[in-house]
DNA sequence: GTTTAAGCGAGACGGTACGTCTTGTCTTGGC
DNA sequence: GCCAAGACAAGACGTACCGTCTCGCTTAAAC
């Protein structure tokens, strides 16, 4: 976050490495994972003195924040193509792709948020992040008929649709299957249209 | 254990200490972490000299992938309460349970998973066994007529009922929900029954 | 104090503050040594930001060649209670009693002299002023007939009489012993009697 | 030391490179002072690792605690030219050569005393043996007449013959007097003879 | 009476050295 | 031959200082 109330970084001031760090610091993740990541490195490929490092980012810890945190900064939106089926497909198919290269960037940040406390805080956020920007998709659908007009609870659906996704790719770490996509999101539908995500009134108590 | 499968390992003796020191990699990992774990530490705490953890394991590494190996040789039987419903919520419930403490084996060892390629590999396996141990339970559900006669394809249907579990505990590391399991459960049965997970003859094309 | 010799400072304006970075220089020195004394340490006790320090006293050099130079322009004057053999043993005590306490100012300030050529040159100031104070001890016995009428060289007794004193305390590090301030007192009043320092027309050739 | 019982340094074992390392620390006290000496200096020039150093000397401290008993380890004896002025002369005058460069290894070697208790006391055993070493020349004095027959005390004759000298270069650091090696043990000797350095029964109590 | 320069607080920045901790290899010597 | 012991090379880590620099604020003197 270049985001000056940044709670998470102790300094962070204008000068324009922070950027190029940041830079580095997603590219040593992306080529040697996240055990290969050391200030040294970062710092060496950034053209900034290690010391500097540790004065804004304060230890490899806050760097990793910084970029898990720096991740859910970009203006991503879900895709939007019409029916929900669709568009769940769409979304676990950008899921499936996006770490496709070994080691990647995604495969390192799960890595990275098992590394202390803060980290997982950080990676939590992003994940909320993620899934409130995709429960558009859902209302969306709600909204058009698509769905049963009683409330249904989004990010159940979401992550019923996508968790298959990310469990294969992530702890299985299997390799992808083409066809799960459809098959996660079809799922999940099958599953909202026979009133799984329902919300009743006694359980919202 | 001397595991067959085991091409880590270079030599591995009759000396009693091998279950000594994987015991101490396990308290090492619950309690310290991934990351806290040291040869140094495991060790130590085995009473073993540490150039004996090199010989005999090669590296960190290997003693991961040993004690992941290990993980999946205890003679555990997924639940059998009777309906799939209440065997998917007891397996979920048994899910959530296990992680509970903080830092826990389970949380540890997914970390160590992403170490190396080949502690991958061996969470794989695990991964692996332990859905085949599962497939049992919707085997039974099919040949009790509790399902559609019709094929089912019991790994995704057990992947639908679990994978937001461990969506939730390990990714997001969110607080456990206590009615998840059960609704989780109920949603991969759900869908089931909507034939999610039939198995057509044009898709295998 | 605006020192005039201080070639040392770029500019030394009329802030209140240099008193107190002095005070709180000898207060580190003597408190923790003269490594353990930083430009950090002295700035925050003397409420003075380190930049401050920088402007006023170059480095750390300066701090110390300040605060030698300050220790020569307090106004001590030598023992004066009759006799030189008596003068010279209360010179001795004073030297045994100043650095009885470890670390103390006396000892850090030697450190501190051998920090650089600057502060080498401070200390030899120091001395230079010290033991031209200390002269009129000698001329004083002179007058008085404690010595013999030919001109004595007063610098060399002066050594005779301390060098023993600063010998074991400053290099030898020994507990101080207190028959040695008479001792070496008498020592170099015999050696005076016996023409010791008597300064000959050939020795000047 | 190499002495095997050496409690100064933590383990120091037979690797050749120990007298390397030394002669190094030897090399960068004489040519960039006490304060100059790094143990990344020494490591790079002795062609070792760094942490090498750290392993065997413990710290900065202990490569100079090393280096001062090392220094009492050579095999000096006093000069013995004949009678007690003329030994005490040559014994000034080598004194007196030895730190003409500067910075000498001799004033580093001082200076490295004040670094720590422990320096301190490596310095103290150094002039201890240094002092114990040239006893011999009273002794001989008294034995062949020179001296009043009655007990001197040889450690105050020399103390007073060789302070001067001491005080001239490392305190008051003063060019070197070419006279001055001669006068101090004349007055020495003069002093003696007036029977300044008797033992005394009562004084021995 | 402004304005303008110095004094000074604040802190980013580049940099060196420190001492610690691991990792993994290799050698030596006892049984 | 097993294995206890530990030396060794390598390198990352995080900390503590150092000394330089550039901002701005304030306040006293110059215009």
């Amino acid at each position: 976050m270049t985001n000056p109330l940044d709670t998470t970084s102790d300094h962070r001031p204008g000068g324009g490495y922070t950027a190029r760090v940041r830079v580095q610091v997603r590219a040593e993740l992306a080529e040697r994972g996240y055990e290969g990541l050391t200030t040294e490195g970062v710092a060496t490929r950034a053209e900034v003195h290690r010391a500097m490092v540790y004065r804004c980012w304060r230890d490899a810890g806050g760097l990793l924040i910084d970029v898990i945190d720096a991740a859910g900064e970009i203006d991503w939106q879900p895709p939007n193509t019409g029916l929900l089926r669709g568009n769940l497909t769409a979304l676990n198919q950008e899921i499936q792709e996006s770490p496709v290269v070994r080691p990647s960037l995604a495969v390192a940040l799960m890595a990275a948020s098992f590394h202390s406390e803060r980290t997982a805080r950080a990676q939590t956020r992003l994940w909320a992040d993620w899934y409130a920007r995709c429960e558009i998709l859902v209302e969306r659908a709600v909204g058009c008929g698509g769905l049963d007009a009683r409330h249904t609870d989004a990010r159940s659906l979401l992550i019923a649709a996508t968790a298959p996704l990310h469990h294969q790719l992530v702890l299985l770490r299997a390799d992808p299957d083409p066809r799960l996509p459809k098959r996660a999101a079809e799922t999940a539908v099958l599953a909202a249209a026979a009133g799984a995500f329902t919300v009743h009134r006694e359980e919202s108590v």
